[in-house]
DNA sequence: GTGAAAGCGCTAACAA
DNA sequence: TTGTTAGCGCTTTCAC
């Protein structure tokens, strides 16, 4: 058959194919796609009527090849982590108000960061977004050689890149106050592993304990960024210490929270009664009704904001810059006041 | 300052300049990098060195515009949907089997499918792939008349749209053999509410139901695909059937599923000892070590598989066809025998 | 084994 | 207001 495809025709059509239907120059049908100023009202609408009937629409990869610039801004995201979600759901909006689209490039256990930026650069995106990346500070810094780059979640640890995260000491810090203020004394961290932020997190939890007089009650413990690694570390903690159980948790993140609350159904151990426990990220995951876990709160929106203003700038030639946010404490349903002992 | 960009120059080297500097015309460089025959070793290796020393990439959206082919398959997956992670991560390899490469468009609450499928055409992907869509056939017939489409997970509804998908008759019927093969005869089944495929599932569930001679104790009530729809479902249930409660419930999915499990630790209901409990899909979730879910597996692997291959037939002329996978019982720690009355 | 030249679909000067 | 022209960076004949 001639027409492959679905009867599609052999080939989409092009500018020229409109120019021509119309009966004007491919110029004039630039313009007019583009929607610049230089074309009479009529012609306008004519030529975009022919455009409509022959189901035309513009090829990007030669819009952008031609312009000189691609004004794509490219991100790597990881397929399995709903913050990550939150996040390039909110950077399609943030790029167009700037002019810019964007190219998604997923990392995941298939499929390593090489690959996903290798891919953004094949792409000539003009910038690289790397959500939680788990690259080191050199690696970093030789890719910014090649293309203006931000982490995003992390510091970058080198002033080559740029970095939008919350101040993970002061998201903590705000957590051990909160379950302070409720009353609580003895209070457990479950640190991220080998997360990033992990260190930050349990340094600042130790810290604020100390400043409130509590440092004897506060206790650090192995965990890490997923539900099995709350799990392993509650349990653990149960096990071992039957006699002092901490009052209050906080987790290094909301994964880990679940696998905490998890075990402590299991077991009989009712939150907020028996212990209070709190989250960070504010995924959507804590906010489901039947979780509804207090957390600390990670503005995806100003985030997401934020990282694309940096990216034009970047582009722009301005030298990186580390923006810090300050996270929110969102109470919700896993925190109360301290049992009596 | 001249050089912008974090002094990286002011543009990327192209094949031109990787000419210029290893003395050779653009023709032969474009033989090298892409690997084809016609160049001596000798060059090949010069020149692969002069390029790498000056850190060229070759730029897709050139080559791609030259060739008459993109060779790209694009794939609108939702950026919440765990299983949609599975799948993407698959694909990737599947389609570079075929020598194809993938772009990703996401689907979000605040960007729709249209605006998903709009990127991947201005991208000129020779083929679609929608993941979970919720189009109606009609539009899908449409899209199909500009570009091979295929849906994942859920029938066309036309045939101009090819679909990979699992039989859910099946997988529920599988389910609820499982159950009763433990013994269990007041089975409950959660739906899916308005999500693809619940339809079947309820049919499928109620007839195998009849099949085994216990229509009468077989129950279906309203669900959805999420956490909270489970929950909302199995309280409902529970609070208004003390007396005769299900020993075996099958949920929709996999959310649903952990829903009603949430539901069940916090009411001092274990689970498989008084209630059973399984999902669909085998996502992540259901494998984490303290859920332990049985469920019924759908194959990422093999629909990945079966959706670039139907989608280079469907780029090569050949008319869609429906490919529907067989899915697997996966007990894993939620269901057991039926506790004794 | 290598190079010259044309052109993919588009945009952007510049002319008319 | 409209058309002409010259590329963007690459691949692909077709000569040499």
């Amino acid at each position: 058959m001639a027409a492959a495809r679905n009867g599609q025709g052999d080939r989409r059509p092009t500018m020229t194919d409109v120019a021509a239907a119309a009966g004007v120059s491919v110029a004039l049908v630039s313009i007019i796609m583009r929607g610049a100023p230089g074309a009479s009202d009529e012609t306008r609408e004519r030529v975009r009527r022919v455009a409509d009937e022959l189901g035309y629409v513009p090829d990007r990869r030669a819009q952008k090849l031609r312009q000189s610039r691609s004004r794509l801004i490219g991100v790597a995201f990881e397929l399995q982590q709903p913050f990550h979600g939150d996040l390039v759901e909110r950077l399609y909006p943030a790029a167009a108000a700037q002019g810019y689209d964007i190219a998604l490039s997923s990392v995941a256990p298939t499929r390593n960061e090489q690959a996903a930026i290798g891919d953004l650069i094949r792409e000539r995106c003009e910038a690289a977004v790397l959500l939680g990346s788990r690259m080191l500070a050199p690696d970093l810094a030789t890719l910014a050689k090649r293309m203006p780059t931000q982490v995003v979640a992390r510091p970058s640890g080198t002033e080559l890149v740029g970095s939008v995260r919350t101040d993970d000491t002061a998201g903590i810090e705000a957590a051990v106050d909160h379950l302070i203020d409720l009353g609580h004394r003895r209070i457990l961290h479950i640190d991220g592993g080998d997360a990033p932020g992990s260190a930050e997190r349990a340094a600042g939890f130790a810290a604020r304990m100390r400043h409130h007089g509590h440092a004897s009650e506060a206790r650090v413990v192995a965990g890490g960024p997923t539900e099995s690694d709350g799990v392993r570390a509650i349990t653990n903690t149960l096990d071992t210490s039957e006699a002092s159980r901490p009052t209050g948790i906080v987790a290094f993140n909301d994964r880990c929270a679940i696998g905490v609350l998890d075990v402590l159904l299991r077991r009989g151990i009712h939150s907020p009664e028996d212990i209070s426990v709190i989250g960070y990220d504010d995924s959507r995951l804590s906010r489901l009704a039947h979780i509804n876990l207090t957390t600390v709160a990670q503005d995806a929106d100003k985030i997401a904001t934020e990282v694309i203003a940096q990216a034009t700038r970047q582009i722009a030639g301005e030298a990186p810059t580390e923006i810090i946010l300050t996270p929110q404490l969102t109470p919700r349903a896993t925190t109360g006041r301290a049992p009596v002992e």
